[in-house]
DNA sequence: AATGAATGAGCCTTCATTCAT
DNA sequence: AATGAATGAAGGCTCATTCAT
């Protein structure tokens, strides 16, 4: 017999990750509280009890994709430090490609980038970690004689998250302009600013 | 925040102030929902009817308080515009000053601007309608050759209005820095960028 | 100095008065539990303390409705007995008269009507009362020779009441009829029946 | 009026069909406004939630309460029209059939037979299409030749559903009359009137 | 793996009524 | 005669969560 005629989703996994991205949808849309756990269920052809097979509580479905978001925001920091070894004509270029791959995920994933940029509480967290790792990497990098050495770092990673995060927001999800032109949008802004000189 | 003893029945108007403080300071440290109608009451030493008597519902108070936030940084973004006459000696010295002046407003009411900023579900109406005047302005500093011709207005006002963002939650309201540090570092970075030329 | 300036409804019988007869409107149109003292003394310019300068509470106001009606109704059953030394050529006619004076004040006090027929939980009291009024005269009538000598009284009664209940909400308060050709449809009826011999 | 101790979370359909029955009883009872969602369902020994598991709010169950008596009060209606060839001599044994089914149907149902025809505001909703129907019967038998042809037959509709809501109320509600003895007394009344001819 | 049925806990809102002036 | 301000009391409804199968 193969398994024709078994209940869908007899499969926990396909369950959970069903589940798991219904739930996305639903939080990046509506906000946590506005977010009931009977739409997901619904929207997933499960029952309510059927949720608490997977997740302990609506929290924790929650934090589950606030942390998945979380590490890959910390996986994308780190690799967009500079190598110490680049020829300055192509640092520009270097620096838009690693903003713009960080910018690729945000657009491929805009349910997750809702929730961890603008809906979970701890938002901040994510931000600010996000913020020390690029601290980390702007002083290596002025070290190596890419940057001013009289930059704050500190307010400079603050700001390109700052700016991340609004673009995003504006730009991005709402699909106004591309990753790649974003990227290079920044990078110009804060290589050069915008006086004229 | 601000519970004297007041007297029962004094006076509608400073009921309704208190309620308004005080929903204020709930509504930023708890949020919307976990924010309860009958904590803001007891703060205020009045009754839940008490509430309705001055707004129609939850939704109306913390709208009332939005719609506060929202008309002073609209001001502020409008009085920010740079006369046409500067000398350009004194331009830096200029842009810190209107920028000053709103942080100096967000430092001083963090309730308010958590809500306006970060809390409110309208928030990104803020955003935008300060993005836009922004870029009014911007093209009008351009035009009068503050700047350089070929920068992105757009792009430059969403990004101030994320730096701006950021750096209220993370160095203002976390009282980590003055206004007026702030203000300059941000006008720098946006100036003169972070390469080293 | 003549009375120009002193507040309107200075004289607290005017007051009182205006209460009583918005207040009915109100009960005749929302029903009791859906007027809400609010609205009552909103419409006679008042505030609410003054409600209850003039009367106990809510239930009592509608109480003194109640029984304006009822004494009235009780007066117009009485006055409608035949007198015993009719001709009877004008019998039919007498009995229209009285009907139809009742007819002609429920017609002038639509507000009352209403809540003494269908919106007060007492109304039945009412009903009841004039029934056993109605039957009264009946027997008095019968035993005078007007009508059948074996016709149940009680239930004659009770008819006639249902009927004009009916009637008054379908055809008079709606004025699709006047009470006279009422008064004319409903003798007719009760007393020659619609078989055709 | 029916608790019986059944096994919690057997059956959805009984425990909305008690709902239906004890809501009845309470709505007849009490009226709508006095009726607390909390009442029935304790005498449901359900818990308040459950109620909404069945019936989107308190109105709507009232409304289903008022739809089932209303549809079963047109069927009634339409079935008492009278055959186009009966015999003279059974034309009154018929009609009084066709009443006493109805009233005895109302006797057995008293708690939809007080929210319909007393409590429901739109009882006289009911009550019109009663009238409606009827007076489509009465001018069919009229042609047919049963009654007077200058009958008013919106009239005599009318006044019967009169009597009928009130005889229902003062004497087959209260037991102290038979739905026979009322059917009876009503179409002799109808019938041949009072008078002594 | 899954669910029909049920509930504990809680919050918003309304209204008649009163206090103090 | 009149009212601005305030409240006690109560009811409807929602939601996350669990029991029993």
């Amino acid at each position: 017999m193969a398994e024709r005629g078994r209940p869908k989703g007899a499969n926990g996994e396909e369950s959970r990750a069903l589940l798991l991205e219904v739930a996305a949808n639903e939080f990046a849309q509506n906000g946590y509280h506005k977010t009931k756990v009977s739409s997901i269920v619904k929207r997933a052809s499960l029952s309510q009890p059927s949720f608490y097979l997977y997740f302990k509580n609506k929290e924790a479905i929650f934090e589950e994709l606030e942390d998945l978001f979380r590490l890959r925001m910390i996986e994308f920091a780190k690799k967009s430090r500079l190598e110490p070894d680049l020829q300055l004509s192509t640092l520009k270029e270097r620096i838009v490609y690693g903003l713009q791959n960080l910018l690729e995920y945000l657009a491929k994933n805009p349910d997750l980038t809702q929730i961890g940029f603008y809906i979970s509480t701890r938002a901040n967290e994510v931000k600010k970690q996000l913020v020390e790792q690029i601290k980390e990497n702007l002083d290596f990098e002025v070290n190596v004689g890419y940057f001013r050495k009289d930059v704050d770092t500190q307010m400079v990673a603050e700001s390109l998250i700052g700016i991340i995060e609004r673009l995003t927001f504006s730009q991005l999800l709402s699909q106004q302009k591309e990753p790649a032109q974003i990227a290079n949008n920044i990078v110009d802004l804060l290589l050069e600013g915008i006086l004229d000189n």
